[in-house]
DNA sequence: AGGTTGTAACGCGATATTACAATAAAGATA
DNA sequence: TATCTTTATTGTAATATCGCGTTACAACCT
């Protein structure tokens, strides 16, 4: 998308937009629900789930990843996906926050 | 980025997705900050709180209105915006849901 | 060893996004 | 009328994203 300027925008802004960013697509979304569904899936059960290839889906998670938000277990030749709750309502009060301070500051 | 296979997501997934996304700019964060804290500012205040050029400002508001979190009001030259607080409150929880019911299927 | 399965990495085409300069359009002001 | 102000639009360059085919690399099985 071009080059984001993160450098003109501060900490907090920096790191909300990550989280939403992260969540701004309908496949990740999709991945987060199947995963909290099924514990501890596999890469495979994701691409079913979804009907996107492997590769793709494969992409999305990590992009997830990049929030921390997937705890991974290696077992033989199988990944398994799950979801780090700490972190999951660690974010979840973060955007939840950002929504309720606009709204306290708009009625001010 | 490529085209998003929005047909094989549900509504659901699709409208928190856009939402999110919609948020995943620290610039649009700031903006909605601002106007939160100066209710129906305009654009050139925007530029100045952003440090952004003014038509990239333009295109981030024209990105928030695509899911009408904001309101007009139109004075002469200026366009002052503020932030349609129902809808707001709605998205809220729209994304607090989608992130409780994510922790809650892991946690059966 | 040879074949299968599961997943990440590489590479590419198509499209979207970010940012801005230049311009347009409309209202204010001299 | 001419000029300034304000904001949206157009066009463009740079870069990112999406999706997938192909490949690579394990680990499992026979």
């Amino acid at each position: 998308m071009g080059i984001t300027k993160n450098h003109i925008f501060d900490d907090y802004q920096n790191e909300t937009a990550l989280i939403t960013k992260v969540l701004g697509h309908p496949a990740r979304i999709a991945i987060l629900q199947h995963i909290s569904k099924h514990e501890y899936c596999n890469c495979n059960d994701l691409v079913k789930a979804t009907g996107l290839a492997q590769p793709t889906v494969s992409q999305h998670l990590s992009e997830i990843k990049r929030i921390q938000l997937l705890k991974q277990k290696q077992q033989g030749k199988n990944t398994f996906y799950a979801i780090d709750l700490d972190l999951l309502n660690q974010y979840r009060r973060k955007i939840n926050d950002f929504f309720v301070k606009v709204q306290v500051n708009c009625q001010k």
